[in-house]
DNA sequence: AAGGGACGCAACCGCCTCCTA
DNA sequence: ATAGGAGGCGGTTGCGTCCCT
């Protein structure tokens, strides 16, 4: 439900607290809950003339009955003025579940490589978003057969969304807003019909979509595939996919991984893996296959008939 | 129209690590 | 070396809004 925009946001946040009186507790000389207005505005200003930092004494200089940390968490998560609000884009989607399958629940690491974003949103976003479509399926979130659907189909959809959306905007779509860092993530998407580069620009704030020929199939390659979930390296693709995300300062981001979404060779081999299993827990689903929960679009006809195909020419 | 459930998100809590004296 | 404070982080909660029946 992304019925909240972001004038909607502040003047919710502000109305909800015109009756703070009934709302707030007084815990001793502390105040707690929503922030007003005048609390805002005084840590903002107070923070404008001598810097962020130091918090207790910060909240303390600025006369705000509040505890240094939650003065750190109302600056961090709302009055900071870059950030970022509004819907979470696809591109922002996309990174938060390629980053969440190589770091699981670090928040904040994920949080810097979307600027604007904070970790309580990605958190959130996680929590509200992603974790329903676990429940839906009725696994855990953190299961191998989550992390593969996410892998082998939610992605790719979210890739493919992200084409359709740059092809309808002439091949570029705005991406994640400025960024002081120059973090660039490459990714070669494969899918059905073509082979796609997805360059994610941070700095720049642009994605581009240039279409390619289809240069890989699984038919085509006796190249190895990941055994595992992602989030491990996907192996001897590397010539055919050239499918990695490129780090450019930071040194924690993406050592030596590579990724593959639309991996058909990849869903029709991993060991163990549900997908050697059939469409079962798919069809147990139905509500997925059927448009139960359209939601986020992210499925349709031709994933289930590519899945089966799949399944079918494997068995 | 009303009530209940689902959802989204701001804020809090507790634990951990880091820093400094 | 160590103790205490500050800050960071992930988990959880509370509440307003929306939607469905």
């Amino acid at each position: 439900m992304d019925h909240h925009e972001d004038g909607n946001k502040v003047s919710r946040n502000y109305s909800q607290i015109s009756d703070q009186d009934d709302q707030e507790e007084l815990t001793g000389d502390l105040r707690r809950g929503p922030w007003t207005v005048d609390e805002d505005f005084t840590l903002i200003n107070y923070i404008a003339h001598h810097g962020e930092g130091r918090w207790n004494s910060l909240a303390r200089s600025a006369g705000l009955k509040r505890t240094g940390k939650s003065c750190r968490l109302r600056w961090l998560n709302y009055l900071r003025p870059d950030v970022r609000r509004g819907n979470i884009t696809l591109e922002e989607q996309l990174l938060i579940l390629e980053l969440h399958s190589r770091w699981g629940n670090r928040w904040s690491k994920i949080a810097q490589h979307l600027p604007g974003r904070t970790d309580n949103e990605i958190k959130n976003y996680w929590r509200t978003r992603v974790q329903k479509h676990a429940k839906q399926l009725k696994c855990d979130v953190n299961s191998k057969q989550f992390k593969d659907t996410m892998r082998y189909l939610w992605m790719p959809r979210l890739v493919e969304r992200i084409q359709a959306a740059a092809a309808a905007g002439g091949g570029v779509a705005t991406a994640v807003g400025s960024s002081s860092t120059t973090t660039t993530t490459a990714y070669l998407f494969n899918n059905q019909n073509s082979t796609t580069t997805l360059d994610m620009t941070s700095g720049s704030s642009t994605i581009t979509l240039p279409q390619q020929p289809n240069t890989f199939t699984p038919e085509n390659s006796s190249a190895a595939a990941s055994s595992d979930s992602f989030g491990t390296p996907v192996s001897d693709l590397t010539e055919c996919y050239n499918n990695y995300p490129v780090v450019n300062n930071n040194q924690d981001y993406y050592p030596g991984n590579q990724i593959s979404y639309g991996d058909h060779q990849s869903l029709t081999s991993p060991t163990g893996g549900y997908f050697s299993q059939g469409l079962d827990f798919m069809e147990q689903n139905s509500q997925w296959i059927d448009g139960g929960d359209v939601s986020d679009s992210l499925w349709n006809v031709d994933d289930m008939w590519f899945l089966q195909h799949q399944f079918n020419s494997n068995a």
